[in-house]
RNA sequence: GCGGGCGUAACUCAGUGGUAGAGUUUCUGCCUUCCAAGCAGAAUGUCGAGGGUUCGAAUCCCUUCGCCCGCUCCA
């Protein structure tokens, strides 16, 4: 899918954001009196009831009333269940599942520079025997066939570049080539025919030399790591051998915890959900298509927390595994897709700042056929945008996996496929079905609508005020006395009483009788508040009440006794 | 992990070795009022933490923690 380029609005200041969460109560650091834990961010009373909100409209819109009942691909509503799952699962899921083992990339480190780089981004020098001129595809097949003679070989030169054309870029640069001891490049280099290399002639000091330019195995780092060249300075034996990062968090089960009561911190709440698929067929009445929701935390040690809470390592997910059988699911996969970059805008982040980037196949996992991201332009990677939900057709690839492991049958015997048997039934189809994934991240959705949300309007008294759509908004209303007196408190707190019996459940219902009445108003602008009530005198003998809108600052009169259907009908409640 | 910036009241910040400050906020009065209004008064500090130098440190030095930006990374 290719994007217009739409013109980028100057960013936000994400400082003055942050700064309006802490001083509203939104975000607050975790463990802030000890000076904070880096990665790790609390909620205050409005973020707390705010990301409530959002995963209350999750739940409703995708679990008791999915896709708000739309018809799904097969002409028929759309049919989701929840599970609640642990944190903590058996060990071996984190194997199946592929986490423990190749979560991400062996690093290397350069100890002098201390610079860090993916080990598979290494590319070498090769200096070869073989001239230039003779070496052929034939010849090359037999010398990379030999035992993976590479792996002994150590590279006269290396440059981190993810591709050999890169690299070829990159050592034109004279300061590089005079850091890895290049004297020059005497023959550029070119794509070698039907092999991944490339080869040149390079002058490393001893005259012009055929090199070939290819990846560096990792088993040659492993083994060598003493000899390779740096790729930052020439210089051998400052690179460390490739070290796996593990992202996940482990624990130990029982209190005497000994490395045989090892156990992970869940990095995605799905897998809960491939665990109780069986249960749930068995136990429920959902027949295939159908969908599993499961919200809760998970935790990831990123190398590199930042960014406020968009990167946090302890976050929360609410995430469905759609189950369908095979034919039907490009279909599917494409309908989560479009209901979720709807329900997105749904909630307040209609516009320009999001967008629905659908992968490219070179992106995909092996396994998938077909993955998008609900992206939002978030301050901090303006221009560019930030993941809120990933929505991923993954196959049978998870139950397969899951199956294999576990060693027990997570098939499905579908009754309503096969051909048609003389008693009028059908034959049956056994199946594993295929799984469509929308996973969303709440706290970067509550971070993203944030961001949206945040205005400033210097033509305004309040300049600084939170356009949060009313569903999602921490505080539903506010009833103001224009005057601490004269009755008007009384009547104020009657019509509090009204609001907070029939909206109290939706979020705060605020009173307040203090200071001016524009300064109420620019309090609840800050918190996002999007209706404000005020009793004055009319009202004490017209029976009537000014409403003020906070995003247009615009007031109109209404009955005193319409307000709580008003405010009924604006919050869809 | 590297480099740069920052950390002082609830908030925004000033304070380059000599008694910790301003504005906002909050609170208490008064005023009585539809957009951060006015007047008077009051409250609020382990100067991120630890150590060192000094007669004396918010200030200089070392260590450490956290946040922001860039690099790196992102099943």
């Amino acid at each position: 899918m290719t994007t217009e380029p739409t013109p980028t609005p100057a960013p936000k200041s994400m400082d003055a954001i942050m700064a309006l969460c802490k001083r509203r109560g939104f975000i607050f650091q975790a463990s802030d009196i000890y000076g904070g834990i880096n990665g790790f961010w609390d909620y205050g009373p409005l973020g707390a009831q705010m990301k409530k909100n959002l995963r209350e409209a999750w739940w409703q819109d995708m679990i008791l009333n999915p896709a708000w009942g739309q018809k799904g691909p097969n002409g028929e509503r759309v049919k989701c269940v929840p599970v609640e799952t642990r944190i903590i699962q058996h060990p071996k899921v984190w194997e199946a599942s592929g986490h423990v083992g190749g979560f991400n990339d062996p690093m290397v480190d350069d100890k002098e520079t201390k610079q860090r780089f993916r080990a598979d981004h290494l590319r070498g020098l090769y200096t070869t025997s073989i001239p230039s001129e003779e070496m052929t595809s034939a010849v090359s097949a037999v010398v990379s066939s030999t035992a993976n003679p590479k792996v002994n070989i150590v590279p006269r030169a290396t440059v981190i570049a993810s591709t050999e054309g890169e690299a070829v870029e990159a050592i034109k640069d004279k300061k590089l080539q005079k850091l890895l001891g290049i004297r020059s490049i005497d023959e550029p280099f070119t794509p070698f025919p039907e092999m991944s290399f490339w080869r040149g002639k390079v002058n490393f000091g001893k005259g012009t030399e055929s090199v070939t330019l290819e990846v560096v195995p990792i088993e040659t780092l492993k083994a060598h790591a003493s000899t390779v060249p740096s790729p930052f300075t020439g210089k051998p034996g400052h690179l460390t051998e490739p070290r796996q990062f593990n992202l996940m968090f482990s624990t130990y089960i029982g209190a005497t915890a000994t490395e045989d009561d090892k156990a992970y911190l869940r990095p995605e709440t799905a897998q809960g959900v491939f665990l109780q698929f069986k249960n749930v067929v068995d136990s429920t009445r959902v027949r295939i298509p159908f969908g599993i929701g499961n919200t809760g935390t998970s935790f990831r040690n990123e190398v590199t927390p930042r960014n406020f809470t968009f990167r946090s390592r302890e976050f929360e997910q609410a995430e469905l595994e759609f189950f369908c059988h095979p034919s039907e699911s490009v279909e599917w996969y494409k309908f989560w897709r479009d209901f979720r970059m709807n329900w997105w805008k749904s909630i307040g982040l209609a516009g320009d700042n999001l967008i629905l980037r659908e992968h490219d196949k070179d992106e995909l996992s092996h396994y998938s056929q077909g993955t998008s991201d609900v992206e939002y332009r978030f301050p901090f990677t303006s221009p560019g945008f930030g993941e809120l939900e990933g929505i991923a057709h993954r196959g049978d690839y998870d139950l397969t996996q899951h199956q294999k492991h576990s060693g027990t049958k997570l098939d499905y015997f579908d009754t309503t496929r096969g051909e048609r048997l003389p008693n009028g039934s059908k034959k049956g189809e056994r199946y594993i079905p295929h799984c469509i994934e929308p996973a969303a991240g709440l706290d970067r959705g509550v971070l993203a609508l944030l961001c949206e949300a945040y205005t400033v309007d210097a033509s305004r008294p309040s300049p600084e005020l939170l356009k949060l759509h009313p569903r999602i908004a921490p505080i539903k209303a506010a009833v103001f006395p224009l005057m601490d007196k004269d009755g008007m408190p009384e009547v104020a707190e009657k019509l509090y009483d009204e609001l907070f019996a029939k909206f109290g459940k939706t979020g705060f219902i605020e009173m307040d009788a203090k200071q001016s009445i524009g300064k109420r108003y620019a309090r609840m602008d800050e918190a996002g508040c999007p209706f404000c009530f005020t009793i004055d005198q009319e009202t004490l003998t017209a029976q009537t009440v000014t409403v003020r809108d906070r995003d247009t600052g615009k007031q109109e009169r209404i009955g005193l006794d319409k307000v709580g259907a008003y405010l009924g009908e604006k919050l869809g409640a």
